[in-house]
DNA sequence: AAAGATGGCAACCGCCTTAGG
DNA sequence: TCCTAAGGCGGTTGCCATCTT
């Protein structure tokens, strides 16, 4: 065994660029057959001479009617900020978030627009500037200041995921502080914060929102029944401040 | 005005996971 | 239970547009 097959023949495919005639052949397929269940299947089917991976990011990334092109808003930066500072780069769990993007939009628009913007609001922090004036060139700088920022934040916020997380405990703070990477992290919250949700006995409060993404606790339910979420992977907390506490990169 | 640098983004690569036989 | 093919995903590349010098 040579390493492992790919998935198409690659000297027998177009790559690059697709054409506007191209983008109308698979529109107009999978409009009149769907996928079949079947990406690798497809462009044969279809009539056109590209890897089944390509055709399927195509649709993903551009074609799908439901995707939302043009520049981000305030609203939806400020999500992937508070995303990011949680999850880190798992950018189909960010985009999942963002009605109408793609894990790839979120990806370029990150690495082109908000790491910088991060970059600058951190760049005044004491260990950001020791780390970035130390350094000697201009690349070295640039270096210096995105490591010295993303260290800044990972201790607090960008926990270690582990597949068996605390079960809720009445001893919160002990179960929520730990980041010892033997010990495992507590990604989940559940809030018992009532001052803007009377009528609500309990509010989740998830890592991909922070205190920004209170839902109500009818749809927590729906996403547990769905198994977006565990119950077990959830972490009592007994007010938004002591969230804010904990996860101060959330406000 | 031209050349080089930088930014933006679509697309590809290859690894990991999942589903089905 | 194992194996294999396909799907899914994050990282990376390459090309074109725009900016800077």
């Amino acid at each position: 065994m040579m390493g492992r097959s790919p998935c198409c023949d690659k000297t027998k495919v177009k790559r690059g660029c697709w054409s506007p005639e191209e983008d109308a052949i698979l529109k107009d397929y999978l409009h009149k057959h769907g996928t079949g269940g079947n990406w690798i299947a497809l462009p044969q089917k279809a009539g056109l001479k590209r890897c089944g991976k390509s055709c399927r990011l195509r649709w993903l990334n551009y074609l799908r009617p439901d995707i939302k092109h043009g520049a981000f808003t305030e609203e939806e930066e400020n999500t992937i900020f508070n995303l990011y500072k949680i999850l880190g780069s798992r950018w189909s769990v960010i985009a999942s978030h963002l009605p109408g993007r793609t894990d790839n939009d979120v990806k370029n628009h990150w690495n082109t627009k908000l790491k910088k913007k991060l970059l600058t609001e951190l760049s005044c922090s004491p260990i950001t500037c020791t780390a970035a004036t130390s350094a000697t060139t201009a690349s070295a700088r640039k270096t210096a200041t995105f490591q010295a920022s993303t260290n800044s934040l990972a201790p607090h916020v960008l926990p270690t995921y582990s597949t068996s997380y605390p079960q809720t405990t009445t001893d919160h703070s002990s179960a929520i502080f730990s980041n010892d990477p033997n010990n495992s992290p507590t990604p989940r919250m559940v809030c018992k914060d009532s001052g803007e949700h009377l009528n609500q006995n309990i509010i989740p409060v998830d890592e991909y929102f922070g205190v920004e993404g209170l839902i109500p606790v009818d749809e927590y339910s729906n996403e547990v029944l769905s198994g977006l979420w565990s119950p077990m992977e959830a972490i009592e907390v007994e007010s938004k401040a002591d969230f804010a506490q904990m996860f101060p990169f959330s406000f």
